[in-house]
DNA sequence: TCGATGGATGCGCACGTGCGCATGAGTGGC
DNA sequence: GCCACTCATGCGCACGTGCGCATCCATCGA
């Protein structure tokens, strides 16, 4: 963990749990306790600890008390642009599944329905592309 | 694999590694073969050769044959942005951090160098904050 | 047709991570 | 002082991931 790149992706670790991400979205509209998020994400209350204990850790949420409770709120809430980022590369790459998808059904139909999930239009490389 | 969220982490994970980061930013300047990738990065053809798999399965990248080598691209310059995002957040966490430890080291100087990691001032909230 | 080169794939291992579970620590009410 | 409640932590297990290594596939030149 000294480079660049290596922090960047540590980052990006961070976020690479559905869990963490729904949490982040939580607490962007208002501090939240331990047990209201753990509800929330449907999950057990350690896990939703730990969750937490990862986000805290790694600066993004800062935490305090307010009786027995303990409130989350995100220490930066520009985190939400990267994942907004995130999202819309994630929708571009949907929407060129989409459209490869569309494209294939218009030469020929030989899929059953599903849109394939990325794995089968980027397929080993066929032939001189 | 159903949900925005879960998506969103999907997305994550793929960037969740500095080798694949290095290798977008190197394609930000333009295609590339696997052998100059690899060299690049300093890492084995195999081992650039999963990294670039992964990208390509998640459609972040694109192949094509050039004879007998395969220059990859960015499929989506997007996903730059993303990286930028990512990196600002990075950088704010690592201002507040150095602010805290300047902060500390003006109360007092218990520490012999080290400006913490982040895990330091984020303590077990040893007190009502 | 054969050898050489560039890249992809399979295999095995080591490591990190996420989760459930039980338990400990801090706080407020009686 | 004791109990109830909220949250954090330690432990063990299952799973995924990254890597080195050897090998296979595809392409080009002779």
């Amino acid at each position: 963990m000294e480079t660049l790149h290596e922090l960047m992706a540590e980052t990006c670790r961070i976020l690479a749990h559905p869990a963490r991400i729904r949490i982040l979205h939580l607490l962007a509209s208002g501090p939240c306790e331990v047990g209201t998020i753990a509800l929330a994400l449907g999950v057990s209350q350690p896990n939703a600890s730990q969750h937490l204990a990862v986000l805290r850790g790694a600066g993004l949420v800062e935490a305090g008390r307010d009786g027995r409770e303990v409130f989350y709120r995100l220490s930066d809430p520009g985190v939400l642009d990267a994942c907004d980022a995130m999202a819309a590369v994630m929708r571009r790459r949907l929407a060129r599944i989409a459209d490869l998808s569309a494209r294939l059904a218009g030469d020929a139909e030989p899929r059953g329905g599903g849109p394939a999930d990325g794995r089968g239009p980027g397929a080993p490389l066929p032939r001189s592309a």
